[in-house]
DNA sequence: TTATATTTTTAGATTTGTCTAAACTTATTA
DNA sequence: TAATAAGTTTAGACAAATCTAAAAATATAA
């Protein structure tokens, strides 16, 4: 059993969420794109990570993860996932605040610390952008989110998560209140540019496709 | 400006350390114990600084940490303690399990992190060891510590610290109860090897040479 | 004050992660 | 299917931090 610099630990993280979104495999120039390095590099580290064999890779075929870096990942995702929480809800930051500092903190190696951090924080099971947080197995809930802008008028959503994570959309929902928990509901989808009027607490916006496709929701339910 | 590397704030950390600790000048030898490295090692890196204006060095003749550099081993030193904090604190875990931990988050590069960090603690002047919090200045508080050592057989004193910070030496005070803090009253001096009996709550421990050495105490006063 | 010992520095490698430019493989399209 | 485009890998280099072994400087001691 090796253990990952925290470069490795980035890769594999890439290359996890790489695997769980698009349908695409995985390939070098997404990973190089995910990563901000160039394709050159990319390959010299998937040597180096199926050597290691948290990866399956073959020249010129792409990678698929296997379940050691899937562990991997998982752990850092947590790691990740539960700083956040403590950045927002311990240390008072905003939700487009954390990431970069959670990039950081995620590659401190204590298991007992994150361990005690979890049960500190009350065992989260969702961070502050709405991701679940895996626990230490790496097993974590998997509610049936889909897109705000698939929502029906006249439906009440609660909001659960975002699919664009970076600052500019975080900030541009903190302005509106648009933050994982809210109630919505949509009062109208515009035929012309499938743009929507949204009622937030007795407020109401307008919100372009372009916004309501990075918006995840579920279904509003008095129960649980 | 430059950003120092996470190695290069360790042996800035160490540097000022050892300018405040023995009274002799800080030479390559000394730094490469304390780093754990080779002098040839320390050579090397001893350029690096001293080109970022860190450190003045002049070949064979030793180094004295430069005003800039002191406010970089401040900032991280500020950093360590606050985290060890935290980590007792907060996270219960004891004392002489702090360190490791603390040395890998003091890297985290956010000054607001540990603004609102030192914030949510109420702004500690000591940490668990009872070694002072620099503030965001770098000044910090020095009381009067002196070694159990040289107390007086009768008196009575309160634990302010130690100078072995090694993970043995604290897990053997706290099977004692010995913990900053602390009120010891001196029973006995043991004339032949300088050994003392002393009291902490009503129970009698009798401490060696070495041990007493190693602990830092100020003069018990009702006031304050 | 030489000779010897100790300390420090230099020279030359190594590892990790990165890069550019060139070569090679796979995919696309005319 | 042949030509071209796109994507990927290799080759060779570089920076950071480290090492060993040898050379140079300083300190100690007979």
């Amino acid at each position: 059993m090796y253990q990952p610099t925290a470069t490795e630990e980035n890769y594999l993280k890439a290359i996890y969420h790489l695997s769980n979104t698009g349908t695409k495999s995985v390939n070098t120039s997404s990973i190089a794109t995910s990563m901000e390095t160039t394709a050159a590099s990319v390959t010299d580290m998937l040597r180096k990570l199926s050597d290691k064999e948290w990866i399956n890779y073959e020249k010129y075929k792409g990678v698929k993860i296997t379940r050691k870096g899937e562990k991997v990942a998982l752990g850092i995702i947590r790691k990740h996932r539960l700083w956040e929480v403590f950045l927002t809800n311990v240390l008072e930051f905003e939700w487009d605040e954390v990431h970069q500092m959670a990039e950081e903190l995620e590659h401190v190696s204590s298991e007992e610390l994150i361990k005690r951090l979890d049960n500190f924080l009350g065992h989260p099971k969702f961070d502050p952008h709405g991701d679940p947080i895996p626990d230490q197995t790496g097993k974590m809930e998997l509610h049936d989110k889909f897109n705000l802008s698939a929502g029906e008028p006249g439906e009440k959503y609660i909001i659960t998560g975002v699919t664009d994570h970076s600052t500019l959309f975080l900030k541009h929902l903190r302005k509106y209140g648009l933050l994982p928990g809210v109630t919505v509901s949509i009062a109208e989808v515009m035929d012309y540019d499938k743009s929507m009027l949204i009622k937030v607490n007795k407020e109401k916006f307008h919100l372009s496709l372009e916004v309501s496709r990075n918006i995840l929701i579920k279904k509003y339910v008095l129960s649980k």
